[in-house]
DNA sequence: GACTGGCACTTGACCCAGGGGAGTGCCAAC
DNA sequence: GTTGGCACTCCCCTGGGTCAAGTGCCAGTC
């Protein structure tokens, strides 16, 4: 038996599979593919796939479906890339261009990759602990208010208030920014929060409380876990594909998406590369039947944070990993670009 | 024929549909409502309710459930205020004390709306147009780059980067500051935007290029639509309440909750009084069986923005009602002080 | 006139059996 | 290694029959 011909069985059964949503049978397999064997060959090799757990049956009458171990193999190495058509191309581009900021390229981002891969798409923003600091900015206000301003290699924009017990002198404010930006000018974040910790003793004892305040308030700002948490969901809609079955298929997945530190795990680390998680792979026992495609995206060859596309199983890989990492391309050149 | 028994018969209909989800008949309904007279009493009230409109039967040996008009009925005039428990009252607080700006109270307040009533809640961002400026900065960046930072009454911090032709000088950058600042504070952002326009000949021809393009950035920032349309979806996972026929009650409510400018349309204009939109009422067609409770927000006493829940008809409207307005009263209160 | 008990009727929900069809596994033959 | 044939399995659909809930109506009572 030729092991090349039960690989390519496995491949029309996954294409098949997924273009249908149903079990697909010997004959049928034949039909629409030309193996140039009889049905009962291929039924000799379904037993042998089925043996190796690529493929099982929903019943003992039914067609074959593939198995997370067959999507694996499917994806690892008998998936052809499907290069992204130029009307795809175009409309990433076009949604993309006009994003005023990083808020609006996120968003923009996150809709064009549900509309391309008819999933749900998910969109981690930029880290702030994997930036630079590009820019710090100190504004006195009114009374004793002080206006903070971050702004990272990312393009993000981060400000804070501060509540000054008293009004700083415009020395001490001028002083502060020139050293503030001597210490953190172009450091990553938590390492620019390290640099400023250290530097409140440089300041005379007087100023003290106003450099504490505001230095500890710009290192809260740098190590803010909560930011780094951030995450763009867009494409509820398209949960309508995950299946019929409401409370085992669709239910898990809303339920995911409400919760950041689960979509933050099923994003997972922001490794370079694109990932596909399939089933038990995705660490979540709930998302039986949903497959998670992502990859890490950045400006310049630095990963800043993820995006991805969660959705079933029986998607269409090929078609998902092109919109993936294209989506990933071009939100890593806008956010260069702000 | 007593009218009110008629009306008592109604609410009670309304509740125990409410509560069970099912048709309710006149046995059980004398049962677990005291009503002192038999079940055929109450039959012959239900054909006078059905007859004006009030219930329907979905079929001839079925209970009956309130029509949109029921529950209409039942809001105006014969609900309950049903006030917060205590424990309710503390989840709101300490959800949103903590809150370290707009954004974060945006985000805070969605989720604790949807956790409180069990549904689909939507906040929208403070208006811009609605809001004032309360300080606005102009500070160099490295090279000829600008950034442009607006705070508004409500918290909000928008901020622009502009490209200049040529690195503006910092005199020029300081008079600039003082005669912005002069213009625009206090002034409500289209205002704001108009004074702008006109100081642009005030200042000499040479630094005409420099002043216009930072000068229309504020104007663009000032009346830029897109984020006064900004809002936050919380608890699609309550989605499962709406009922169990995914196509034709869950996917429209999926569909509008991804479409901001419907979204927009469902909270409507931000009256200041509490809204309930039932069925057809929502002007979203295919909204049919759900129904929309929203608010106007704001610090002190001006409407900000919206805050709602949408839920299925068959909601219990005066928990909704009761949780909608004691979030947007803290909401309100939340951001005044930021 | 309003209320009540009784009763026939309607209708969806549930269960069960039987036929049809798709697909399989196996086997003998090539 | 491949193929055609064939018996078998099991889901799906349909139809009929029962059941329970609830109704509408009517005659009688207060």
């Amino acid at each position: 038996m030729s092991d090349d011909r039960r690989l390519d069985v496995l491949r029309a059964i996954v294409e098949d599979y997924v273009a249908t949503q149903e079990p697909v049978g010997s004959r049928s397999l034949v039909e629409r593919h030309h193996l140039g064997v009889s049905p009962a060959t291929i039924r000799n090799d379904m037993v042998a796939l089925e043996d190796e757990g690529y493929i099982t049956q929903p019943h003992t009458s039914a067609g074959r479906i593939p198995t997370d171990k067959g999507y694996r193999m499917f994806v690892d190495r008998l998936a052809t890339v499907k290069p992204l058509s130029p009307a795809e191309r175009r409309a990433i581009e076009t949604f993309l261009t006009g994003a005023v900021d990083v808020d609006d390229v996120v968003q923009r981002s996150v809709r064009v990759l549900a509309q391309l891969t008819n999933q749900v798409a998910i969109v981690q923003y930029p880290s702030l602990t994997r930036s630079t600091v590009r820019h710090i900015e100190v504004v006195a206000l009114e009374g004793s208010r002080v206006l903070l301003v971050v702004i990272t290699s990312s393009g993000r924009v981060e400000q804070r208030i501060v509540e000054l017990v008293e009004t700083p002198s415009d020395q001490l404010l001028s002083d502060l920014r020139a050293r503030i930006g001597r210490a953190t000018l172009g450091e990553r974040l938590p390492e620019a929060s390290l640099r400023l910790a250290d530097m409140i003793e440089t300041f005379d004892v007087n100023d003290r409380p106003v450099v504490t305040a505001i230095v500890t308030t710009l290192s809260q700002t740098f190590t803010n876990e909560r930011s780094d948490e951030r995450i763009a969901v867009g494409g509820a809609a398209n949960l309508v594909r995950f299946g019929s079955d409401f409370d085992t298929a669709i239910r898990p997945v809303l339920e995911a998406i409400e919760e950041q530190v689960v979509l933050l795990k099923l994003l997972g680390e922001a490794t370079s590369g694109l990932t596909v998680r399939i089933g038990a792979e995705t660490g979540n026992d709930s998302l039986v039947g949903t497959a998670v495609v992502s990859t890490a995206y950045g400006a310049d060859d630095q990963a800043l944070a993820t995006l991805g596309t969660v959705g079933p199983t029986r998607m269409d890989y090929p078609a998902t990993m092109a919109a993936v990492s294209a989506v990933a391309r071009y939100v890593g050149r806008s956010l260069a670009d702000t």
